[in-house]
DNA sequence: TCTGGGGTCCTAGGACCC
DNA sequence: TCTGGGGTCCTAGGACCC
């Protein structure tokens, strides 16, 4: 049945015991733990918001600011239409004992504070891999648990200790679904929100995602769902008794993983994430057509995304530009480089290049981003594709030529050719070399 | 709903090699 | 000179996630 080889030992997939913790609104729980004031208020977390003003977005948006109708990724000009403003907490004791309704229909709103927040996070981390030998950190606020070990009759008493742990020791609430696989179990942790625990059992697992809206199912999107439905297709169940074949035709290879998700299926072990594939910087901007002015954003971004990569000891290979135009054409551009650098310089010059073909374009938004990443961390024996066992690492003369930062850490396969020409002036010849620098 | 910022994965076409 | 097929790398765009 199982399409996948499992290896000697490890438990079949139908075995297995998945929990995805979900934790419930967290920026705006985070901004409760600061100002404990805002508990029970309406509550706005804005990204690209300043106190006071009227840009930005919706991050996170309390139950109570949801009542409003404000919702996550709404423009916060349009949030304040639904939630005007209070200004301020002690706003509420004077409604209080005066006029009510003047704060009836008003809600807090706050800047994104990812620092506090990043800390949190790690406060709730530290109490999932106090359960769970293999934790996936998915983002700030999610991670999969493999609770295999705790077993099917253990697991409801396990979650209840992690959720009352994470209450005690961090003092923020998580939802928690609990099944065979981890799409079902991502599922089963926004069912009951907030401060829910969905347990799905084996056998009950086809069931439970029976009745499922599609635009629930991870993957699925506006585009996706807009698909489904003009095929007749409305829940998971639907997508369950579908014809695989039909679904393969019109959505290619995630028309199968639709169709084995729907029907439970989902052979992923939990894994710890790897590193990261790219970075990226990017920031909106009032529209503008000034060269200066995109080519300066366009250097601190740059700037920033190199001093990031440099802190995780990432190197890169790729670097690129986007560029988008009002109304929101994105558009990406990027060039790969012989090999892999840590260079600040070289990504404020390319991505300066990359800008030149946009620079009569009207923009609203610019980024950077590197790509194609490398680590030198001591902590791996090998570096991914540099073993040269996957022909990345190219010729010799090819590695001769790649440019190489100061002082970088030696690589195997190419120590050589690198020291050999480290006197400094590499990094510039590196540059200059670029076949397609030289319009620059 | 005229849209913030940081990511991942997939697809498709072209270049290039054998 | 033309014909074929397979594989890999690169770029650009798009859908999606939190």
């Amino acid at each position: 049945m199982s399409e996948r080889a499992e290896l000697p030992g490890a438990p079949a997939p139908e075995d297995r015991v998945v929990a995805h913790v979900d934790m419930d609104c967290f920026y705006a729980a985070c901004e409760r733990l600061k100002e404990p004031a805002l508990r029970g208020e309406p509550l706005v977390v804005g990204m690209g918001y300043e106190p006071g003003e009227t840009s930005g977005a919706v991050a996170t948006a309390s139950y109570e600011a949801r009542e409003f109708g404000v919702e996550s990724a709404m423009p916060i000009d349009r949030a304040l239409e639904l939630l005007p403003r209070r200004v301020d907490v002690e706003d509420v004791a004077e409604g209080e004992d005066g006029d009510q309704s003047a704060t009836e229909a008003t809600g807090f709103y706050r800047p994104v504070d990812m620092a506090f927040y990043e800390d949190t996070a790690a406060d709730v981390k530290t109490v999932l891999h106090e359960t769970a030998e293999t934790v996936r950190e998915v983002s700030i606020d999610e991670a999969y648990l493999d609770l295999t070990p705790v077993g099917w009759d253990d697991v409801r008493a396990t979650v209840d200790r992690l959720r009352e742990r994470i209450r005690e020791a961090v003092g923020v609430v998580a939802s928690v679904g609990v099944a065979p696989t981890m799409s079902t179990a991502k599922i089963a942790s926004d069912h009951d929100k907030p401060d829910g625990l969905v347990v799905v059992h084996p056998d009950e697992v086809r069931g439970f995602l029976a009745p499922i809206p599609v635009e629930d199912l991870h993957g699925v999107g506006p585009v996706t769902a807009r698909e489904l439905h003009g095929l007749g297709i409305e829940t998971a169940g639907d997508v369950a008794d579908a014809d695989p074949a039909a679904l393969k035709r019109e959505f290619g290879e995630r028309g199968r993983e639709l169709y084995d998700r729907a029907r439970g299926r989902d052979d992923r072990a939990v894994e710890p994430r790897g590193r990261p594939k790219s970075l990226s910087s990017e920031s909106a901007l009032a529209p503008t057509t000034d060269p200066e002015t995109k080519r300066e954003l366009v250097r601190s971004l740059a700037a920033d995304v190199a001093e990031r990569a440099r802190a995780k000891d990432a190197l890169y290979r790729t670097i690129g530009v986007k560029v988008v135009e009002p109304p929101f054409d994105v558009n990406t551009r990027a060039r790969s480089l012989p090999g892999p650098v840590d260079d600040p310089d070289l990504v404020e010059a390319v991505a300066l290049d990359l800008l030149t073909e946009f620079r009569e374009a009207q923009v609203r938004k610019l980024g950077v981003r590197v790509s194609n990443l490398a680590f030198t961390a001591a902590d791996q024996a090998t570096i991914d594709g540099w073993d040269g066992t996957d022909g990345g690492a190219g010729t010799a003369s090819e590695v001769a030529e790649r440019p190489v930062p100061d002082g970088q850490a030696t690589i195997d396969g190419w120590a050589d050719d690198a020291e050999e020409d480290s006197t400094g002036g590499y990094v510039r010849r590196g540059q200059t070399r670029l076949p397609e620098f030289e319009d620059g």
